[in-house]
RNA sequence: GUCUCCUUCGUCUAGUGGUUAGGACAUAGGGUUUUCAUCCCUACAACGCGGGUUCGAUCCCCGCAGGAGAUGCCA
């Protein structure tokens, strides 16, 4: 048999990454089983719906190169693949289970239930939920709220005695008996639309779902699934709830623990294959030691068993760490057209840049490299590029053990010995050499002599190397900044 | 309140009826280095508690505690 699997997330907001977790771990169980991973829209919630969700969702499945054999714009044998676009057929099946008796219309206002909800919280009731008030109407008292105009729900008619059973392959068999099953759930919905429930047992029902992976949230309704699939006629697929992703303080993540979206992280500046790799190693493993995964492995290497039971805490940091590894292992060219729009963005570069701009873009790929977590410090790394602010204050170029007597003489002679070396066509190692001599000379630590330098570059102690940073500069530039350096240490110096 | 699920270092996890309980991130220290970062090394750190079963339990069973989720005309 076909494995089928599917993601059916509910347009009413940005992708995050519990769902994103969701579909990877469906698309690479369809992928590892030579399936076929459908993508189902659930939009029938239309009072949250928007259509900025429903981008954002083909956005970022896009990004991640997720791309699903069947679903909204592709097609496939068995859509349409948006639930709003399926509308007549849900009140069908709700219908048929009215006539079998499976079923029934109910009246009730919101006011009604909310009414009944609190009088059960306030005494403390055993039972909670609809007190199935309309579940026995006679055709007169029908026939009475219907001359009223009011909208019937469907409620499905849960049996109050016995118990229900479905199997998950990650927790075993799930009993819950059925007087515990939520009383008569809504079905279909005064505005003719179905729950997540209707939707979600006709859908995979008729395009032959044979697996359902989705959140654990989700177990406590699972029995309830099983009535309705019972009530159908229909066999049940194969359960497997996973495990939720948390926050750092152990409740369900959002946005108050940091970013959640998936494009807050592509904003960022976190590359598809971080996020991949990491969401993916929250709630499954494949042998405790592999971290590295690329996504093609997988497609090949992952399976169900491996999911974990335990609820995961989204580790930012870790993430980091994951980010800075595939920043490194990126191609030096896409790494260039990653950092542009930062670039732009700090108005650094050109909305359309020029060659030379493009060249400086290229020449800053290696050394920011290894500085980088999120593709977003390019900005950070390379601002003395584009802001020159000089720093005024002489400490800052006095390195530790070092002295400003010792400072100035560094950077008068360290710039000439550098200016003449480049000049003279000198290799980077023997000018070096030279400054170290220097250090030497002077007494002090080989830092003594660099620092007073970079910061006249960069304008900063903390920066890109010295020899990376003058060869983005340019020679005039160095020269100029390096002059101007020296007047700063000379002038306080008298 | 009721129901359901979960429980190995701070975090993600491996693992076994007898192990020095392994790895990674984080943290701390050290090395390489012109700063930062990378890289390398070292350290720190866990089987929730109580009963059983057993020669022996982190591992099997039963309680307990703690955590999470559900209980909507949201999914």
């Amino acid at each position: 048999m076909e494995v089928r699997v599917r993601y059916a997330p509910s347009p009413t907001g940005l992708q995050h990454i519990g769902g994103v977790r969701t579909a990877l771990y469906n698309y690479f169980f369809a992928k590892a089983n030579g399936g076929k991973f459908i993508l189902r829209v659930e939009d029938t919630d239309r009072e949250r719906y928007s259509d900025e969700s429903l981008q954002d969702l083909y956005d970022t499945l896009d990004w991640l190169g997720i791309e699903w054999d069947e679903g909204p714009v592709v097609g496939g044998p068995f859509g349409p693949y948006i639930q709003s676009e399926r509308f007549e057929l849900y009140r069908k099946y709700a219908e048929q289970l009215v006539k079998d008796g499976k079923a029934y219309y109910c009246y009730c206002s919101p006011e009604r239930l909310e009414k009944v909800r609190q009088e059960q919280i306030a005494s403390k009731s055993e039972y909670q939920g609809y007190d199935r008030h309309c579940a026995n109407l006679t055709d007169e008292e029908r026939a009475e709220y219907e001359r009223q105009g009011i909208k019937p729900v469907i409620r499905l008619r849960v049996p109050t005695e016995g118990s229900t059973t479905f199997h998950d392959v990650l927790m075993g068999d799930i009993t819950r008996r059925n007087r515990d099953v939520s009383p008569d759930p809504i079905l279909l919905k005064s505005d003719g639309f179905p729950t997540y429930h209707l939707a979600n047992v006709i859908d995979d029902h008729l395009m032959g779902v044979t697996h359902i992976m989705r959140a654990q949230e989700w177990i406590p309704s699972g029995p309830l699934h099983i009535l309705l699939y019972k009530a159908f006629g229909w066999e049940p697929p194969v359960y497997c709830h996973l495990p939720m992703v948390m926050g750092k303080d152990g409740q369900k993540l959002s946005k108050r623990h940091g970013s959640t979206s998936v494009r807050d992280f592509r904003t960022k500046g976190y590359l598809p294959e971080a996020i991949i790799n990491y969401v993916t190693l929250v709630g499954w493993s494949l042998d405790g030691s592999t971290e590295i995964f690329s996504k093609q492995e997988l497609e090949k290497c992952f399976r169900m068993e491996n999911i974990h039971k335990k609820p995961g805490i989204f580790d930012y940091k870790k993430l980091d760490w994951f980010n800075g590894y595939y920043i490194r292992a990126c191609e030096d060219e896409r790494l260039a057209s990653l950092m542009t729009p930062y670039l732009q963005e700090a108005g650094f570069i050109s909305k359309e840049p020029s060659e030379d701009e493009k060249a400086l873009v290229m020449k800053l790929v290696g050394p920011c490299k290894e500085r980088m977590k999120v593709v977003s410090d390019v900005v950070e790394l390379s601002r003395f590029l584009f802001e020159d602010k000089p720093v005024e204050d002489v400490g800052v170029y006095v390195a530790k053990g070092s002295d400003e007597e010792s400072t100035f003489k560094a950077l008068e002679r360290g710039s000439k010995i550098l200016i003449s070396g480049l000049e003279a066509g000198k290799e980077e190692q023997e000018i070096e050499e030279e400054l170290v001599a220097l250090s030497k000379e002077l007494g002090i630590k080989v830092n003594g002599v660099f620092q007073p330098i970079r910061v006249g570059l960069t304008n900063s102690t903390v920066s890109l190397p010295l020899f990376d940073s003058i060869r983005l500069l340019g020679m005039d530039e160095t020269k100029r900044r390096l002059g101007r350096a020296i007047g700063i240490l000379e002038a306080i110096h008298g």
